[in-house]
DNA sequence: TGAATATATGAACAAGTACTCATATATTCA
DNA sequence: TGAATATATGAGTACTTGTTCATATATTCA
């Protein structure tokens, strides 16, 4: 009933070749920081936010004419946009009946970078 | 029943001064790639994986040792290996009875490096 | 003030998904 | 070959979530 596996004598300490460089400066994550970490990629993890992030790399918009950019209801984008503000990627301004949008900084659009980079290779 | 921003008066060319030298090096995004993106982030927007991911960091490891570690079922495990798998973020090897799961590339560290940093910035 | 426009949001519904459970497959070893 | 161990996976279920619809709030302008 027991597993060999718990007295660690199967796959500790093999370390494996091909990214030995990138262990140490990456602490180990509790579990609880591995649900935050999460909830930050589920932002990026709808076609609809990423089309407001990326429509919003540099510049900064409104709802309307962001629901019109990307082809969504104004509702469905104004909803999203909630999400995005209340987790901070996106900013707000308000001008008379405006709300104009941007970017939080610019981890956001690196973030998006990287994972460009990574579907693009194959 | 028409909006001001179809004529293109409201928005537009309104470069926004935090972020403007990101913009250029990141070409528009289609909905057919943007759908592909969002669901590289969705690999990454669940904990058990990224907990999967970052027991792999520079190190190959086991089913059952990898269920042991994020204290996970195998079978619950094994699933989001599967994914995993098929996304190509991890490579599987078998040796006898053992399947040794490793990191595909260091695009997958990079990634969480990135997300790590966002959100311990504030 | 009242109409028009821009934005926000609650409710409801549909679609997606992560887990458990049971079981299948595969390998080792007696 | 049969038992034990490691892994994979289909079915079912509970939970999450993105959208629409209706409506509320807010601002501008006549």
């Amino acid at each position: 009933m027991e597993s060999n596996h718990v007295n660690g004598n199967c796959c500790d300490d093999q370390y494996h070749p091909s990214a030995p460089e990138k262990t140490a400066d990456l602490p180990p994550l509790d579990e609880e920081e591995a649900i935050e970490l999460a909830d930050l990629y589920k932002l990026f993890a709808d076609s609809t936010r990423l089309r407001i992030i990326i429509a919003l790399l540099g510049v900064e918009m409104c709802v309307i004419h962001l629901a019109e950019r990307i082809g969504m209801s104004q509702s469905a984008v104004s909803h999203q946009l909630r999400q995005l503000r209340q987790a901070r990627l996106v900013r707000c301004r308000r001008e008379g009946q405006l709300a104009y949008y941007s970017l939080m900084d610019e981890h956001v659009s690196s973030m998006i970078q990287l994972g460009l980079e990574h579907i693009r290779e194959e």
